[in-house]
DNA sequence: GTCTATAGTTCGATAGAC
DNA sequence: GTCTATCGAACTATAGAC
């Protein structure tokens, strides 16, 4: 099946231009990327660019939702996951724990970033600048891919914490993407204002660098599922306003 | 004395092009924005961005530095008046709590985000584009700008929480940038994200809408501090790793 | 100091050969 | 499908009149 060994080398030749806009596209945001530069780090002639894709707008968003959606789709399945195994084991059982729920939303983005594997490392970086961003394009990325999920997690999070008011509630979720985000997107800060080097260290496997290796990343969600969770508590004790 | 005048009419035209750079890279980020947009938003002629500023790159950097220079002032003051206070008070009194260091920290960016007057609300999505750059002028521009006054707040976090281990501290404090970023720079996804009006309210005055008005400020950073205190608790009662 | 005019690049996109 | 060549637009920056 000829046609089909091609239609294999084609596709590679689009997630190519696909993965290299990710790359150029996370470095210096949508303006001040190229498509000269994407061509030329997929390997690829800057014509097939438009061939391909149409214009870079529309590649922009092709290589955004790529990961988004896959993102979305874990997050969504880890969340059915944990509340079907709640209603299973007992009606009491109930809910999912906020932990949880914390780890099945922050789980696949901060993964992503972490694990060079997975070849979304530059999309992190990507989703800052989209997040940051308050241009039209920006803000209807986000809605189009990420406000259904976050009411999803809104849910989730105010079934866990009993007391937590709605509008908390929300709140709660957008700080711990605002972490999520930055953890995702490891810019090297951590390194610079770590303490200078603790000098005299006998044993130098005991420290493996302050941004996790890619084994890390349970190690890393424990302990930003475990900072958030308590501060997700601390708001359902006290009022709003 | 009209030199005195001319100066400060003059002084006026570089703050108008100061003020409108700030405005249109925040929105469009460095490549984005355009010397001929900011020119036009602030009444002054295209070339006298370069006559007055010598390049668009340096243009930025001064829109940059003129409100981190500001910032970081303020937060040093505020720390210093409160270990200042924490020392005349007997000496047991001790170093501030958890609480007024995050204070100190936090209210000079978010009094910025949410106080129109002091007319730095586009600077606050500007800090979003350059804290997620990850080219040589970004991580520039946050170091020579943030990375002093950074270590000061990460001893006095690691001071006020006994038992929290110095590279947890580092990330606390990242932690907590980030949610500040975030908060001071409101993109209006909260508001997307609220409940659909909790309709039969008998009391509009009530809401006053879920991102603060000016006034709630202090409503805004207590709900913040709170909620970050209570995560770098949790961090110091569990080892980093 | 402030303006007009424009030089000199670089960009996204496309036409057309193969 | 893939390439070369190039168009037209937009950009930063500057030269020079006033």
């Amino acid at each position: 099946m000829p046609q089909a060994a091609q239609r294999a080398i084609r596709r590679d030749a689009q997630e190519a231009i696909l993965d290299a806009a990710e790359q150029v596209f996370a470095d210096n945001g949508f303006h001040g990327a190229t498509t000269r530069a994407i061509a030329e780090l997929a390997g690829a002639n800057a014509a097939l660019i438009h061939y391909y894709f149409g214009s870079k707008e529309a590649l922009f968003e092709t290589v955004f939702a790529r990961r988004s959606d896959a993102i979305n789709a874990e997050r969504r399945n880890r969340l059915a996951a944990l509340q079907a195994a709640g209603q299973s084991a007992g009606q009491s059982a109930g809910a999912p724990t906020l932990e949880q729920v914390l780890d099945a939303l922050l789980r696949p983005t901060v993964a992503l970033g972490h694990d060079p594997a997975r070849g979304g490392a530059h999309y992190a970086r990507l989703l800052v600048h989209v997040a940051a961003g308050t241009d039209a394009r920006s803000r209807r990325l986000t809605g189009a891919s990420y406000d259904a999920i976050a009411r999803l997690f809104i849910d989730a999070i105010a079934a866990a914490v009993p007391g937590l008011e709605r509008a908390s509630a929300v709140h709660c979720y957008l700080n711990t993407i605002a972490i999520g985000i930055a953890l995702m997107a490891p810019t090297g800060r951590a390194q610079n204002l770590m303490p200078r080097q603790p000098a005299p260290r006998q044993d130098p496997r005991q420290d493996p660098g302050p941004d996790a290796a890619p084994d890390d990343l349970d190690r890393v969600l424990a302990r930003t599922v475990r900072f958030i969770a308590a501060g997700i508590r601390a708001m359902a004790m006290a009022p709003t306003r």
